[in-house]
DNA sequence: TTGTAAGCGTTATCAT
DNA sequence: ATGATAACGCTTACAA
């Protein structure tokens, strides 16, 4: 039975009898109006049911206190653990988080990041897809000085914050550990190298191999987009090389366990026969048998460090801070794929 | 070296001496302005890199092209499936897509419910905590005739479109295939009755008991939040019962696991020595071992739905069509936790 | 088919 | 400390 009509602050001014601009500044807690009329005022807005209407003071104020995100795939878990970090620090702050996934296709980010732009957010927050090589749709942000923080995906040439984990620490350990449980021919299914993360993973492993003196097959290096089929493909020709691994390291969890459950099949025992360790620990690493050796990445804090760096941009407005590369930790879990 | 100032209608106006209006139309694609000027405006438009003020338009026309989201947690596969298949027919339709949790906790989802109106979203899509008992936050939206559509965790007493699985049968199925698999003291872990998809996955137990003649020991009927923790509370609980289960059907996937890994502790077998069945389909449950047996929803494809709902509700303005309560179908997923 | 002009609800500037 | 008023950029009757 809702009035047809919305409450506005001049309809709270004409009951009081006063300006609309007292009654704007007393609900924006402006110190200057007295403690008298803004008690009154604010008893009045509660009577009359009065909702601001932030459409209204967002068009005014060329803010929207709301934060974009781009990102290839919600339904992931380090993804949505990242997704839950940003709205976790943007819910503290007052910030509405606008959320778009980009399926890895490089159509629809740049479709998302101008409908973003269009939409006046406050600032954006993405983790690029495979596909992209191209930055162009980005840097409209940048041009236009709307705050602007990667994660994960980075684009290494576009100036701005950037939140990734040490990858390059991460594919070492993951690598050494490999090697320390007796790895010699040690295979590598990584992603596309278009992404810096896949990239500093392989350096990781490449340096990790050679500092042991061990060489880098480059029939044993794969590189795809690290779905589960992608991953099954991979291990199947990983086996049919005349040299076949004794380990491998997989650049996610997921061809991890298409590996796994590949021998298996084959009565390939791990990890007796292959060792393998993964990267991201997804939850199902932990429970699968024989659960998977990963290297954890901080997903939740992630989120929210991307998000408190990109509040912090935002409300120190065009003071642009010198822009920082976060490098969290990653932390290797060993489990039982990797250690005979 | 962005311009400091945005292009808008009028600056392309003044360059073709032509209306704003005109503009405005051309640009909305409204039919009536001739294909030449329309052509003009186009070009123009591209050359003053002019980008829509959506606030203004929002602001003009009281829409938004925004949906809201609330759910108790972004993090968990069930709940980042629906946002992915609410994000998907969202994009499709050009409504962006904001989210929030409320971590099951009550008082967040009132304060989102609060936002949410504020920021006039054009409709929401709602899934409740646990500790949800009282609906007068989301009243707001059905008195003001703001299209509302739950999911999952749904208010019975609201009117409002609702998509749900199947609980009760997915409850009865899970229970009935125990049965046949010679399931006689079976024990149910089972979520906070004030939500009604746990009331239904438990009537389904319970039917399914007394179709076979079974009785339901109350001492094996627990309700906790289905965390991780709450699962091996609830095993070992089970456990220490002098009747001892041997067979339990979770009301989720992470109890069941829980119950799996407590019982591979003390060296209790599964499926030998207790049948176990899940519900959700969690991704960890086709890889543990013991495979989990469970009740599949269709998150992606409930979020589709919930989302395409709430777009038919959102652009038949008023006109609010018969209010349906959508079940989608659950299947039973079997495989190593509940046959011997 | 195009132009004119009002108005959406708020904030900000200037005056009082 | 409060008031009057312009302005934000767009859409939409209504007029031409």
């Amino acid at each position: 039975m809702g009035k047809q009509t919305e409450t506005t602050i001049y309809d709270i001014a004409r009951q009081l009898n006063i300006a609309a601009s007292t009654v704007s500044r007393a609900l924006n807690n402006n110190p200057i109006v007295s403690k008298t009329t803004r008690k009154l005022i604010e008893r009045t807005a509660q009577e009359l049911g009065y909702r601001p209407n932030i459409m209204a003071a967002n068009f005014r104020t060329k803010r929207t206190k709301t934060i974009g995100v781009i990102l290839p795939l919600i339904n992931r878990h380090f993804f949505s653990s990242v997704i839950s970090g940003i709205e976790d620090i943007a819910y503290k702050n007052g910030f509405a988080v606008t959320i778009s996934q980009s399926n890895d296709n490089f159509e629809k980010e740049t479709k998302i990041a101008q409908t973003f732009y269009s939409n006046r957010v406050d600032g954006i927050i993405v983790s690029m897809g495979m596909q992209t090589k191209s930055y162009e749709h980005l840097r409209l942000f940048s041009e236009k000085k709307v705050p602007l923080v990667f994660f994960d995906r980075v684009a290494d040439s576009i100036p701005a914050h950037k939140i990734v984990v040490d990858d390059y620490s991460g594919g070492y350990r993951a690598t050494e550990h490999l090697i320390e449980n007796g790895g010699k021919k040690i295979a590598h299914i990584g992603g596309p190298l278009n992404l810096k993360i896949y990239q500093d993973r392989l350096e990781g492993f490449k340096d990790a191999m050679s500092k042991s003196g061990l060489p880098v097959d480059e029939s044993m290096l794969i590189h795809n987009s690290l779905t589960r089929s992608d991953g099954t493909n991979a291990i199947k020709r990983l086996m049919q090389n005349p040299q076949k691994p004794d380990a491998i390291f997989c650049a996610n969890d997921t061809t991890a366990l298409s590996a796994i459950i590949y021998l298996r099949e084959k009565g390939i025992k791990v990890p007796q026969d292959i060792l393998i360790v993964g990267f991201s620990n997804e939850p199902f690493s932990e429970v699968v048998t024989p659960s998977i050796s990963t290297i954890r990445q901080p997903g939740f804090e992630m989120g929210q460090k991307a998000a408190d760096l990109l509040i912090t941009e935002i409300k120190s407005k065009g003071n642009t801070l010198p822009f920082q590369k976060i490098v969290m930790p990653t932390e290797l879990i060993i489990r039982e794929s990797s250690v005979r």
